[in-house]
This record gives C-alpha cells, structure tokens and sequence, in this order.
DNA sequence: TATTTCACG
DNA sequence: ACGTACGTGAAATAT
C-alpha cells in the first residue's frame, strides 16, 4: 500500500500565503484551494500512491507569522480569506475520493504520525507538510515532502533519513530531542533557556539523546557553561521532549484500506470546481463526466466536413443563425467550422467556391451571427471588400462585459467557466483533423450553447444594450483602425535617434566620471548601490521596494541638489526612454507600407477603456519638449491631414454629471475654468483673485478626486503638509458636497452588489471590498470610486468612435478613423475635407452623449501629430 | 518569470 | 502599524 498522508491544515496555509489573492465573480476566495490543488495533483502524478488521508485540525486555524514570531512567540488567527476555504477544501476533496480524517483533541500531527507509524513493511508512507516538525516521523518506509516557498515559488523537498541525515546529521528520532533543547517559541515548548538551534544540534550529534546527555552530564565533554544551562533546565529538557513528541497513537482508523482513493462523485466535484473558477485544475483532474448536453440536448457532436455550399447556405438560411469559429492562416481563411442542430460541420477553404460561399454567409443579412472573434472576422472581410453583417454574438466581447476582471476570453476558457468542457466530438473519418486542429473543433462544438448562457447572462444583467450598441459595432471600427494604421516618417525618426543615442553615450560618460566609476546604469539594483553604499556615494536613501532602496523619479527628484550626478542620471534615464522604448521600439514595427499597426484590445482593461498594444501608441511622450519631438514623425500621408480631437476634462465632466453636484455642474456651464473655480470657491476668494499656486493646488485635487484620493498623497503632489492637504480635501467636499455624497454611495453600492458600475451598466466585480486587509479593501473602495467615472468616460467616446466612424464612410469615404488615446480621436483626411471633417468629429464627440452638463471638444488640424497640439 | 522604472490618459 | 491616487504597456535587469 502506497499512503499519501496530507496535513491538510499546513498544506492550506503555504498555499494561500504562497499564491496571489485569487476570488470568484461573486468574492469567495480560492487562492488556497488553488495552490492546494496544485501541490496535491502534483503529488498524485508523482508518487502515484493508492490511499490518500488529509488531517485537519479541528479547533481553529491560526498561522505562524515569521516576524511577528520571533518576537512575540505566540500565534495570530488566521485572516478569514483563509478560513473561508476550510470547508470548501474539505467538500470537494470528499467529492474527490480522499479522505478527510480530523479528531477533536488531536492536531493534525498526531494523525500524520499515526497513520504513518501503521504503515507496515510492505507500506510506504509519504507525509506532505509545510510544517518541519514532521520530520521526525520519517523512517525507511516513511518519507516527509516538505512543501517551502522559495522567492514566491513553492516546492516540495523530499526527505527520507539520507536527507535528515545530510541536512541535520541527526536520525530523524534525534530531531526531537535538539527541539527538546532549543525550544519553540511558537509551540510554546521551552527548551533549554540559552542553548539554540546549533549548539543543541551539535549536544545531539555527539551525545545522541538528552536522556543520554543527562545520565552522564558529569563525564561528558561539554563545556562548564553549557553543562549549567543544561542543569538548570533539566526539567524543561524532558518536559520539552514530551511536548514536541509527535502522537502516534491518536484514535483514529489504522486500517489503510480505509484511505483508498475512491471514486470521485465527478458531477458533484465538477460542479464545485466550476463555482470556485477552477478550470486548469478541473481539466487536470480528467473527471469522467457524463457528456454535458449542450443547448439543442445533443450529448455527443458529430463532425462532418461539407462541399455542398449552396446546401449548406441554405441549410444556414433557414435557421437563420451561423454559430461558428474561423481558423486564420498567412493567405486568410483556412477553414470555418460551424455549429449545427446535426453537429459540427467543416468547411475548408480548398474549392474555388468556399469563398463565394463564405462571402454569401457573412454578408447574408438574415443570418445571424455567432462567433468568438469579431475584430479578426471584420479586419479579414474589410481586406477582402467582404460586408459582413448582423453580427449577433462575440464571445469574448459578451464574456468582457460579464466580467472583465479576467484575462483569458478564449472560447476554451469560456467554454471551462460555464461548465461546458464536457461536449464530445464523434470525429468519423475526420479523425486526423480532429486530432491535429483538435482546440478549433472543440470550440466549434460548444460555441452554440455558450451564445446561449452568454446572452442570457447579458441580458440578466440588462448589458444587452451595452454590447449590442458599443462593443459589437466598436470591434468593427477597431478593426479598421488597426488596418489603417498610422503613417511614420522612418527617416525621420532614425536622424532623431542617432540624435538621441549620441546625447546618450555622452550622458552615459558624465555620470561616470561623477561617479568615479563605471556600472550597468540600466540597472536599479547596481545604480542604488552607488548612489547609497558607505562606501560609494552614501547618499541619503529615500523609500523601499522589495529589493533594495528605489531610484526612481520621485527619489532622485528629491536628491537634485545633493549632488550634480543626480541630474545626469535623470537625464539619462529620459533618454535612455527615447532611445529602447521609443525609437528602436518603434522603428521595429513600422511595416512594409510606412504605417505602423497597433493592436487595439477590447477586452483588456477592468474601466471598459481599449488599450493598445505591440506598440503601444496610447503613451507616445507629450509632456517634455524632447520628447513631444516624436511626434513629429507622425503623420499623414501625401495629400491628408491628421484631424485630431480632444474631449476637455471629460472625467470631470462626467463625475459632476453622476453626482449631480449642481455647484460643479453650473461651473462647466458657465464655461470658466474649472481649477480658477475650484480654487476660489474652495479658498472663499473672488475668481481674480486665484493665484497661478492656487489653481495649480484646484487642478491636483480635481485630479485626484476623480482617483479616490488621500491626504498623504495629495500632499505628496502639491507639496503641502498632510494636514493641509487634508484640509484641503475636507473644504473641497463640502464646496461640492454632491460629489461627496457620489463617493460615499459608489462605496455602498459596490459594497452591496459586489460591484461597481458605469452610467450605461458596465461592471466591474470588486472583491477586493470583502477582504479583511484594511489596506486592499482601501484599494477596492478608491476603484469602486473611480470606475464608474473612468468607465462612462470610456463608454462615452466609445459610442463617439461608432458614429465618427459610421458618418465618415458615410459623408468622407476617404477619412479614417486612425487612433483613439482614451479621450482623444485621430482622423487621417484628405486635406481638403480636413476642415469639414474636423467639424463633424467636434461635433459627433460632443453630442456622444447628453448629460447634465455639456461635453466640450477641442479640435486640430495639422500635417503631423505633433502640429496638432 | 518577476521586478523596477517610466511613458501616456 | 500599515502604506498611501485610477487605468494601461514596454524595456531592461535580475532571478
């Protein structure tokens, strides 16, 4: 009999203290059953045993914190994210076939050790702990894996006596008699005052036990001071070695039959994975479910491949949905699989006619259609002059609104969280396909019954409108940004390069001269070195990171006139900036036809805005003068301008118009500047009066009030005590008491429902509110703030970009819709529609949307971006 | 792969 | 006593 014994309370912890905060949609915390999951499963593979026991504590679960040990000696209760998952661990590990043993009075020790000691000789006993004190049970036949995390990685180190042996030169038996002498803080076991870990192993080594050491204290080699410790402690010794006995002998059932690994209960363990979001972990344990019946209660899918077109399209035609998934390759399609009422149906794109055919499906407006990438589908139909019309569904983009705090909107994953994985395919004669495009045909297959809990999630929500009206149309109008691109002027940006790299190496000489030596100046670690060793700089050393002191900004900025190096190395880093990431990074992906085509993501940011990325055009540099330089090589091409529209301080905006705040609302009415007012009324001064300081001190909190903001960081930026700065705040929620109360309700709802939301319905669950760490649940009531302001000024000019886009292939088929930079739109038109077409995109973006108060937009016309500005 | 830094709104 | 404003992506070094 091969046992896996588990102590499941020190298992748990390592994994939740070892794995990020993880939660479900609806805030349970899985972090620990996660990382439980993880070492059990690898367990499992490695050592394959047929009996598996986990040993619970049963009174309640308390955790060593290493610091707060050394000190205090005692133990804290563990935080109730962790205890939380206690009972959900339990549950489906019994779904799973392991079973769970605890016994009132004994701790999970006593059970490790009992069921160890019961394994006969022809058992082998594998113990996992994190906990060292365990060591002492291995034997020949009884091995310890003792689970540590190492710089955030955790793995398990097997010991087996050799290992004991090498690492503490003692049998396992000895181990506990050096804790008898050294003593455990935390288990409150005494030991002998004055003796620690290594003169109590070196006592052990030589002297074998401390009975032996005790019976011959006189004649044994040990030096006087040590020989009066020991003797004074003598009672502890033994008292200590009682206590830090491990029980072998607890009352629980020894008959390792018992702990054979039983059948899983897999719909009751599929059904409680899928609620804690675990899809690896249910895809690694390979449950035998019955095949899932999907949405017409078919269980298994026949894959078949089609030639017919004509009938095919008909076939589509008549039910008048296209379920379907389309394999891209260099040339464009490769084949498309759809999802029928019959199963799976293959269309390789390897006949004259599939592309008519293909063409007939898109464009068919009696056809809806349900698919998992859309932006793809529109950026190949609008390549090939292909309408494609009435998309319905977009996976990923429902699955986006449903819940974007995730990463992956993969059909397969999509497939995983709504428990869909279980769909069979019956492959045929199409088996070698099956096998080799195995991902596509699968997602094919559950593509139909994930449209339908999708939309009916959507519309549990009341999102349908929010995807029907912005991101279905958007991904089109993202789609053909990315094709367009936006044109570079390579020369140009090479000659500012060189420009740069010389002014670099230069940079780059000084601060070695400054520094009296040469190092990797790219490197934060060897930089902090110089700057604050004894022996170097010794430069006073602002805040922490993980690994040292930092050198950012901030820090250095505040060390200027410490010494003349500071301002070379800013002046580096700034360069060093242009050069990587600007310069080179950009120059790299300018393509064959002068443009450079960024990637716009739909479903990456948690507010609802887009990013873009691979480059990243949304942070090209505006701030510096050297910098802004870069935009100079963007520009349009021969005879186009770049039409460039701003919206003015839309965040702002849009927090006077959720929180009603009459007072802020009658301030962008009035059209005066909104800092100037801020200021005067905030400081009860007449708006002439409103120093260049003071509105610079309004324009900060403005800022930061739309953040959730902090004295402490409020103060940071304007430089002002904390008290001030406190003040400050203070005076500018009640001048706008409408926004204060906005901020007080946006918690308390977040906190009821779970989640914040935006003015047109877009969600963002925040977790984070349960959490019993004051300092993330302060992070989750600052976003619950902040995301609705962030996320409606994104609805916004998402909905501006459809009609911009909508109205330009309308009126000026040439103009194109090129960049979007959050509250910023970028049109590429012919020079002699320019001004027109900056009138339509002014006043398309300010109509967008009506609210309390109105939307301004400032436009520019001009050959480069830069000239825009 | 993680960390640090820094560019943008 | 903590650690301090929201949202991104890229490059370089260190692990």
């Amino acid at each position: 009999m091969k046992l896996l014994v588990i102590d499941g309370n020190s298992i748990l912890n390592r994994a939740f203290y070892g794995v990020r905060m993880l939660t479900t949609k609806d805030g349970k915390f899985t972090n620990g059953i996660f990382g439980f999951m993880n070492i059990l499963l690898g367990m499992l593979e490695e050592y394959k045993p047929d009996s598996v026991a986990v040993a619970f504590d049963v009174k309640s679960p308390t955790f060593r914190h290493e610091m707060y040990d050394a000190y205090k000696g005692t133990r804290k209760p563990a935080p109730s994210e962790l205890i939380e998952q206690f009972p959900t661990l339990k549950e489906l590990l019994g779904y799973l076939g392991f079973t769970v043993v605890e016994k009132p009075g004994y701790e999970a020790d006593d059970i490790l050790g009992t069921l160890s000691a019961a394994c006969g000789k022809d058992d082998f006993c594998y113990i996992a702990t994190g906990d060292r004190d365990s060591l002492q049970l291995v034997r020949d036949n009884v091995n310890v894996l003792l689970a540590t995390t190492k710089m955030g990685k955790s793995t398990t180190v097997k010991y087996d006596t050799d290992k004991i042996k090498e690492v503490y030169g003692v049998t396992p038996e000895q181990l506990i008699d050096i804790k008898a002498i050294q003593g455990d803080t935390s288990d409150n076991i005494p030991g002998v005052a004055g003796i620690g870990e290594k003169g109590a192993a070196e006592l052990i080594q030589k002297f074998g036990s401390i009975e032996n050491i005790y019976e011959n204290l006189s004649d044994l080699d040990i030096k006087p001071g040590m020989k009066v410790k020991l003797e004074t402690s003598k009672d502890n010794a033994f008292l200590s070695k009682k206590l830090g006995t491990i029980c072998l002998t607890a009352p629980v059932d020894t008959d390792l039959s018992s702990y054979l690994i039983k059948e899983a209960d897999a719909v009751k363990a599929t059904n409680l994975l899928a609620s804690l979001e675990m899809f690896k972990i249910l895809n690694r344990l390979n449950l035998n479910t019955d095949e899932v019946p999907v949405s017409d209660g078919t269980k298994t899918l026949k894959l078949t491949e089609t030639n017919d077109y004509d009938e095919f399209y008909n076939a589509l035609k008549s039910t008048g949905k296209a379920f379907f998934t389309v394999k891209y390759n260099d040339c464009g399609i490769e084949y498309i699989l759809f999802k029928t009422a019959d199963g799976v149906v293959l269309t390789q794109n390897n006949d004259f006619m599939f592309i008519s055919f293909a063409t007939s499906v898109f464009s068919d407006n009696s056809i809806e259609k349900y698919t998992d990438d859309s932006k793809r589908l529109y950026s190949f139909c609008d390549a090939g002059g292909i309408e494609l019309n009435n998309v319905k569904l977009d996976t990923s983009l429902a699955a986006y609104l449903l819940n974007p705090n995730s990463s992956d909107y993969s059909v397969k994953a999509l497939a995983g969280a709504y428990s869909l994985n279980a769909v069979k395919v019956d492959a045929g004669e199409l088996s070698s396909f099956y096998e080799t495009e195995k991902e596509y045909v699968d997602s094919a297959a559950v593509i139909e019954a994930l449209s339908v809990k999708l939309t009916a999630a959507v519309s549990e929500n009341s999102q349908e409108k929010l995807l029907s009206d912005i991101e279905i149309p958007l991904a089109r109008v993202l789609a053909s940004m990315e094709r367009e691109g936006f044109s570079v002027d390579r020369v140009g940006l090479e000659n500012y390069s060189d420009k740069i790299g010389a002014r670099l190496e230069e940079s780059l000489r000084k601060v070695y001269d400054l520094a009296g030596c040469e190092f990797n100046l790219n490197s934060p670690k060897q930089l902090s070195d110089v700057l604050f060793s004894e022996d170097k700089l010794n430069l006073p050393h602002g805040k922490k990171t993980k690994s040292g002191y930092s050198t950012n900004a901030d820090v250095l900025e505040s060390l200027r006139d410490k010494h003349p190096i500071i301002n070379e190395i800013l002046q580096y880093r700034a360069l060093q900036k242009l050069k990587s990431t600007y310069c080179e990074g950009l120059l790299k992906v300018i393509d064959n036809d002068g443009r450079i085509h960024s990637t716009l993501n739909q479903t990456e940011t948690r507010t609802g805005r887009i990013s873009s990325a691979e480059p990243n055009l949304q942070n090209i540099p505006v701030r510096t003068e050297l910098g802004r330089e870069l935009r100079r090589f963007f520009n349009a091409k021969e005879g186009y301008m770049l039409v460039d529209a701003d919206y003015s301080q839309i965040e702002l905006r849009v927090l006077a118009a959720l929180a009603e705040d009459e007072n802020m609302i009658n301030a962008f009415i009035s059209g005066a500047d909104i800092h100037s007012i801020t200021a005067s009324q905030v400081l009860g001064v007449p708006l002439e009066e409103v120093t260049p300081n003071d509105r610079r001190k309004a324009k900060a909190v403005n800022f930061g009030i739309v953040y959730g903001i902090g004295a402490f960081s409020l103060s940071n930026d304007i430089g002002t005590s904390v008290v001030e700065a406190d003040r400050y705040i203070k005076g500018y929620l009640a001048n706008y008491s409408g926004v204060a109360s906005f901020m007080e309700k946006a918690k308390k709802d977040a906190k009821e429902k779970g989640y914040a939301e935006t003015y047109f319905g877009r969600r963002r669950y925040l977790p984070e509110l349960l959490e019993s760490n004051a300092i993330r649940r302060g992070f989750g009531e600052r976003v619950a703030m902040n995301m609705p302001i962030q996320g409606t000024a994104a609805d916004i000019i998402k909905i501006a970009m459809i009609r911009v886009f909508e109205r330009l292939k309308e009126e000026y088929p040439e103009a194109k819709l090129i960049m979007q930079v959050h509250d910023e739109l970028i049109i590429e038109a012919p020079e002699n529609d320019a001004e027109n077409i900056a009138a339509l995109l002014k006043e398309t973006m300010e109509n967008a949307c009506e609210l309390s108060v109105p939307l301004t937009v400032e436009v520019a016309c001009g050959k480069t971006w830069y000239d825009t500005k």
